[in-house]
DNA sequence: AATAAAGATGGAATCGATTCCACATGACAT
DNA sequence: ATGTCATGTGGAATCGATTCCATCTTTATT
């Protein structure tokens, strides 16, 4: 492995200034750098960056952590980050906390144990001891996808989205109108979502019926167990349509719908959250809302390297998004 | 930033002590274990891993270089990665080429730089500077999805898939059979899945038409116009199947034939390869080929963490697949 | 009882960079 | 002629760990 050593002996000058020849910094005569720069590339020297971050404080890196890795959501939320980081000449450093809150506390320890630069952090859930780890680690943290107190944090619009959809759900007449939610831990997908249905419903002096109600998991086998509760709790009193809050669980929802004979939307009609590949190419097509995942991603990152350059204009834009009417409503 | 130094001015013992406490490296008394340990517990004090990795040479950090991140390939591969390192205590290193070769070999260097313990690599083709980055940076890699001379390789059995689903197809009557390809700057998609293709044909004394291939990049969209042009093209001579050598192509295609109105299969069957979540929940169907991406890339994470540990057992497995039957055939 | 071996600890070098400070040179102004 | 300043270079400290070697106890062995 050559060193800086190396290559300041094969120039014959100091390892001081072969580091300002690399760095551009202080002054190096034009001459001595293009023997550097030479020596350089003809050997292939890369500086450790190891030493360099433990030197400069520094490492070029900036941490992600997922919920889970293999989402659509979250490999289209790392494709935006991905993109504006790379460009500035930093690495993503993935960890996935597998839902797992404790995972996440910790990993938030190690990632400042290798001297990230800034931690970017797709919460799931709101827990004292993550923020306690994140105040505790002292540098740059974002939080996509959820509003952490004392954390610079980049939340989807979940009220607004949820209640524009529950609107037009129950503008096109399905006022008997199911809903499969997450879990309260979650409070944007979990407590928002549901927030927006219930209080659309209320405005509407429309009853809210438990057994329209289910709770799912994300999964698609989730939504299938779901849809298939609410229609044996609701036997002679079935609903006209059903809310998904995300994708994958509408799909499951549809699934156990077409084997049970229903037509869509006809007998039932259906809408989740997500704008996933499968929702626009699936039969019928679904009616859903993009995110903009992608540029979400991308919002966060360059959040992020504000905050590592101390800019101070944190804009705190709310983002947007969009819904997408499709053949399933 | 506590370090290594507070902890043993505090303990009242030589950061020698300290770290051997940590590292449970040489003789500690349990009483002075005891007591840097609780001090550690106290302070939170986690060990510079960039100090460390400088000095021990392995920094816990597995590059992995993807062709795209945000695809399900991607995914679940790094998904099973993740599953086998993050055991171990080994992080993920990303970085994304966005197909671009030369990329692959600035990444190759820059992780040498930053130290990583070892490389995987999904390769989407084989050129020679990339061969000679790999030799060059002489860490461990191991690269997944193609056979690269001279480096470990993981490849999956495209041909035999290739051929077990021609076969499938031709067998089930579908003589007449298009065939939607990548480019052959793929040796393991673009090449192997065609060769066993037109093997197949012509083992049973079948033309090759023409007008019956088409190539595609991987999309949906891609795979909607390669079956407009082969509609265009084959007028009058239409085949009765078509075998697109990815999901996504695949669903693309069944895209246009829908908007045709083809009946499918009865007017045309279609296939595909990956087994995407997708494919299961279209309609009808698609007829696909599972390769176990997941399970691949834990393979390929077992295998590099062994020439890590310098274990010679290199058990060059080929990865199965497993024929999915569904109702576009 | 003498000696060897095991147990416990610290001193100091080391990994490969950056950076502060000192010093040398030459140009220019006074 | 002298002082000032910009330019160019090197010496040495430093970042925070690990590890070799030396030293000192304590325990076991013959």
């Amino acid at each position: 492995m050559t060193t800086i050593n190396d290559i300041a002996k094969m120039a014959d000058v100091s390892r001081t200034t072969v580091s300002r020849a690399l760095n551009d910094s202080g002054y190096v005569s034009e001459e001595v750098r293009n023997k550097i720069m030479a020596i350089v590339k003809e050997t292939g020297y890369m500086p450790s960056l190891s030493a360099k971050s433990l030197r400069t404080k520094r490492s070029g890196v900036i941490g992600v952590i997922l919920p889970k890795i293999s989402t659509e959501t979250s490999s289209r939320v790392v494709n935006g980050v991905n993109d504006v980081l790379s460009n500035e000449g930093f690495q993503i450093l993935l960890t996935d906390t597998e839902l797992n809150k404790q995972k996440e506390v910790e990993y938030i320890r190690l990632l400042k144990s290798r001297h990230v630069d800034g931690i970017l952090i797709l919460a799931t859930n709101v827990n004292q001891p993550l923020l306690d780890a994140i105040q505790a680690a002292a540098i740059p943290v974002v939080c996509l996808g959820q509003k952490l107190p004392g954390v610079t944090s980049l939340a989807y619009n979940d009220y607004d989205a949820s209640a524009d959809m529950t609107t037009m759900l129950l503008n096109k007449g399905y006022t008997r109108l199911a809903f499969i939610g997450i879990s309260n831990d979650d409070p944007a997908v979990g407590q928002l979502r549901e927030q927006a249905y219930l209080d659309k419903l209320k405005e509407r002096n429309l009853p809210v019926k438990d057994h329209w109600m289910a709770v799912g998991d994300f999964s698609i086998d989730s939504g299938y167990e779901a849809m298939k509760s609410i229609l044996h709790t609701s036997k002679d009193d079935l609903p006209s349509a059903v809310f998904a809050v995300t994708d994958r669980m509408a799909v499951g929802a549809m699934e156990y719908l077409k084997e049970q004979g229903f037509r869509i939307p006809a007998d039932m009609a259906i809408a989740g959250i997500g704008a996933s590949v499968m929702s626009k190419y699936i039969t019928p097509a679904l009616t859903t809302i993009d995110y903009y995942n992608q540029e979400a991603g991308q919002h966060a990152a360059r959040l992020l390297l504000g905050k590592i350059n101390h800019e101070q204009n944190s804009e705190k834009l709310k983002l947007s998004y969009r819904l997408i009417l499709r053949d399933s409503v």
